[in-house]
RNA sequence: GGCCUGGUAGUUCAGUUGGUUAGAACGCCGCCCUGUCACGGCGGAGGUCGUGGGUUCGAGUCCCAUCCAGGUCGCCA
């Protein structure tokens, strides 16, 4: 709903031939001046577009107008002559022909610390000192539109599924297990903490024992971790939700409704329909090498350890080795293969050993020599092997050699450009495992999160090795980018205690590390399973942007500062008092 | 915390084996121009080369230290 003021009729954008002839006033910002003399042009951008003004004999008006000054301007909308039609904008076959102007914003600076329409190639420091210049540029403005679109889209598709949205607590208590907390100290509790929740993940919990059916929110998260491209520090949000006497299937057929509907509607390309595909964490740790794996990349690693535990080529013998098959490679020049080695060895390989497959179906390379005849056959059978393919070896230990094949399957699908950016391959990961080993310590620790229920329950617990018990816990991966994680969760107590004890806890602790959620656990808390997707790495996807800082309004910087208002700042020592803090001295110097 | 890359004009960058007064494009300022939309033409201003030290007759360039930024590993159950 548009209503008129004294500021503007009309929008930049909402004019058309239907306007020629009226009298109108537009408000916005002036992106360029075009001065010919004798006429002279202005592109005035608002937050829905841009209409082109002219001024001819009045150009007196444009006294003290300068770019990015906000301006209001009346006059009179003309058709452009033929020939000066500009097709980039929605209104170029109109114009306005001012007789009025008024600065309402001016600029002081002389000059703007970068260019508008060109923001997004400044130095991101400055881009984020001067933010509200930045979300000006049309990319950056449209980036923010689509944000506020797609979390009012998420929150309509939750209600129609009849998903309540509830507010759970922002100041909340320091939890365990995970990422380091944010602390808030307390005024009226000398020495105590709050702390800002990682994830609503023990509310949310307690809201399904509270008897509340479907929960979702827009949940803001908090975690005092290092940032990455694809990981803002402190802050960001998950479309979490949870559902109770629910089981896995019944959370990712919501998760395949939602996330469906929504990549349709606001990704500009195709989406794997539902159902999604379901691979189990071994099966994607073996065939691409990765638990979040891109399924657009059409390698497939294979198995091969079993053909070289006795070869004659000692970096293969009794190693765990992996061979990937790249078809159409074998007529790729030297410099070509030379560079995939070099990569190799900059992800810590020792070497790349590979074969390309001739015409006569002999095997090329210097790998050829250590093997025999029954290698070759089972190769070529194992990895589907054609004349013109290269299959390359990737041997090392059981825990490194996987990552390895998964990294060198990447880096060569992308060399061979067999990614084609035009689909979202959405899928689940699924039985990843209840319990990994400590590298350092050796110890049995929880791979995902301590509150996923085992698969087979109390009995697993009591009768299989540890490292062989699955989770129902689930990722759901697309492209290659992790967008969340899930699980069914642990609401016996009796297994919530046993699942502890073999990381090492006793009944005791977990009574005092998550008690509220443990004594709620034994008043009638029923099954229930959720999810969280990433809700700004769903819109990294859908803007295409390679930073997540494109995609959130006033992102902190890479080091956890926010450049615009200064955060973190010193407070006063009267502040400190009241919350009984004393700062340290920095240690050194 | 480790590693990689970078820091030169308002912005984006170039700057050779160390060598005279550190350049370009865009932007900014002034003048000219009635149809541009990356307008065009002419002229001009603008730099502690991140900071501190060192080597040298001479350092943007080489060395050491340090700060800052981005990426990455650790971390993110």
């Amino acid at each position: 709903m548009f209503l008129e003021n004294i500021y503007r009729t009309h929008t930049c954008a909402m004019l058309s031939e239907a306007d020629i002839g009226k009298n109108v006033r537009v408000a916005g910002w002036v992106e360029n001046i075009r001065d010919h003399g004798g006429i002279k042009f202005i592109d005035l951008r608002d937050h829905y577009g841009y209409v082109q003004i002219t001024f001819q004999k009045n150009e007196g008006l444009l006294d003290g107008v300068n770019k990015e000054c906000a301006v209001t301007v009346g006059g009179t909308v003309i058709k452009r002559g033929e020939g000066t039609y500009n097709d980039k904008i929605s209104t170029g076959t109109i114009e306005i022909s001012a007789e009025s102007l008024e600065i309402l914003g001016k600029v002081e600076a002389e000059q703007l610390p970068f260019e508008v329409p060109t923001s997004t190639e400044t130095k991101e420091d400055i881009r984020l000192k001067y933010r509200y210049l930045d979300l000006r540029n049309r990319k950056m403005h449209n980036n923010i539109i689509l944000r506020s679109e797609v979390i009012s889209f998420l929150r309509n598709k939750m209600t129609e599924m009849g998903f309540l949205e509830i507010q759970t607590p922002i100041l909340s208590t320091s939890s365990p297990e995970g990422a380091r907390d944010y602390l808030i100290p307390s005024r009226k509790h000398h020495g105590k903490f709050y702390a800002l929740p990682q994830a609503p993940q023990i509310f949310k919990q307690l809201l399904m024992v509270s008897g509340f059916d479907r929960y979702f929110q827009i949940a803001p998260c908090f975690r005092d971790e290092d940032a990455r491209a694809d990981r803002s520090p402190g802050e960001f949000y998950q479309l979490d939700f949870e559902m109770a006497f629910a089981t896995q299937e019944d959370v990712f057929a919501v998760a395949e409704k939602v996330l469906y509907d929504t990549f349709v509607k606001f990704g500009g390309k195709k989406v794997s329909p539902a159902p999604f595909r379901r691979i189990p964490y071994a099966e994607a740790m073996l065939k691409y090498g990765t638990d979040k794996p891109d399924l657009r990349n059409p390698l497939i690693i294979t198995e091969l350890s079993d053909l070289f535990v006795n070869s004659d080529f000692k970096p293969f013998c009794n190693k765990c080795v992996r061979g990937i098959r790249v078809p159409q490679m074998a007529g790729k020049s030297k410099g070509f293969f030379e560079k995939m080695e070099s990569y190799a060895r900059e992800i810590g390989m020792k070497g790349l050993g590979y074969v390309k497959v001739d015409e006569n179906f002999n095997y090329l390379g210097p790998i050829d020599k250590f093997l025999n005849d029954g290698q070759r056959e089972e190769l070529k059978t194992r990895c589907e092997l054609e004349v013109g393919d290269v299959l390359y070896f990737i041997a090392d230990t059981p825990k490194l050699a996987p990552k390895l094949a998964g990294q060198i399957r990447t880096e060569v699908a992308s060399r061979m450009e067999l990614i084609k950016d035009d689909s979202f391959e959405l899928c689940f990961i699924v039985d990843f495992p209840m319990y990994e080993e400590d590298e350092e310590s050796g110890k049995i620790i929880f791979t995902h999160n301590p509150f996923s229920m085992p698969q087979g329950g109390y009995e697993a617990l009591n009768t299989k090795d540890p490292l062989e018990i699955l989770a129902y816990q689930y990722d759901i991966v697309c492209n290659g980018v992790e967008l969340s994680s899930g699980a069914v969760r642990n609401h016996r107590p009796e297994i919530m205690v046993k699942a502890f004890e073999i990381a090492g806890y006793t009944e005791a602790d977990v009574a005092e590390k998550f008690g509220a959620l443990y004594s709620a656990f034994k008043y009638g808390a029923p099954p229930h399973a959720g999810m969280a997707p990433g809700v700004d790495r769903m819109l990294m996807l859908f803007a295409g942007e390679e930073s997540i800082r494109e995609v959130i309004a006033f992102p902190m910087n890479s080091n956890a500062q926010d450049l615009l208002l200064g955060a973190p700042t010193e407070v006063t020592e009267q502040q400190l008092r009241e919350v009984h803090i004393k700062v340290r001295q920095k240690p050194n110097n």
